[in-house]
DNA sequence: AGGCTGTTTAGGAAATATGCTATATAGGTA
DNA sequence: TACCTATATAGCATATTTCCTAAACAGCCT
């Protein structure tokens, strides 16, 4: 377990939640799952709170608090426009966690397996 | 969230857990974690509980616990051999499941994005 | 300044997850 | 049968997760 494995492991913990994973998968494709924004792009600039807050249908304090995990796994990155605050993907860490997790999971055959696994 | 994405998210969760992804990481590569067995061959028929609870040093009951979150959420089988039990990795599942989560977050453009993303 | 909108922080209740010890079960052996 | 080894189940204590309401903070507008 090194800190690439740590780093995975904050990676499923951050998606094994039904909504956070829901939300995501949202995010990655915002103009599919939310109306054009006054004053943020969907996709340059992300999805407001606001509008994932009514989209999921749970209080406000607890899609923020979804989105600082989600945050914290480097998995979005937030920015301040006016006073919205607009979640958007990091499609190159989620890509980067999918592959590490395929590396640890990988269908290798049992005989040879990753380098190095511990 | 229909029943594919259901069983992804049991997937999330059996691997969110640093002692089960360890393990699985484990059954995948047998042969590189523990020592031949008398009564079950380590790639045919998978590894002991036994020597799963000696490596990872926990309290077998533990052990037992985590195995079976693992084999509800499909991603091992376990075989009985005169008094020993010995999990398997579902190899196929996991490739699977790893593709499933694949085609949710996969690193598609922010227009396109998977058929029909609910 | 004062008020309004949008978001975050604080605090706490309820549910779930984690790991233990003690005990039960399964199966082999003397 | 009695006993021994290996695993599973029961029951419980603790830790973490999840979600809420209330209150604080940030930024715009009149």
């Amino acid at each position: 377990m090194d800190a690439d494995d740590e780093s995975i492991l904050a990676f499923l913990r951050a998606v094994s939640n039904r909504h956070r994973l829901l939300i995501l998968t949202w995010l990655l494709a915002p103009r599919q799952h939310f109306p054009p924004q006054r004053d943020g792009d969907l996709v340059e600039d992300g999805v407001c709170v606001g509008f994932i807050t009514e989209k999921i249908g749970m209080s406000q304090p607890t899609v923020t608090g979804h989105m600082q995990i989600l945050a914290e796994a480097g998995l979005v990155t937030s920015r301040r426009i006016k006073n919205w605050v607009f979640y958007r993907p990091c499609r190159d860490v989620i890509a980067a966690r999918l592959g590490g997790l395929e590396g640890l999971l990988g269908a290798a055959a049992p005989e040879e397996a990753g380098p190095d696994a511990q």
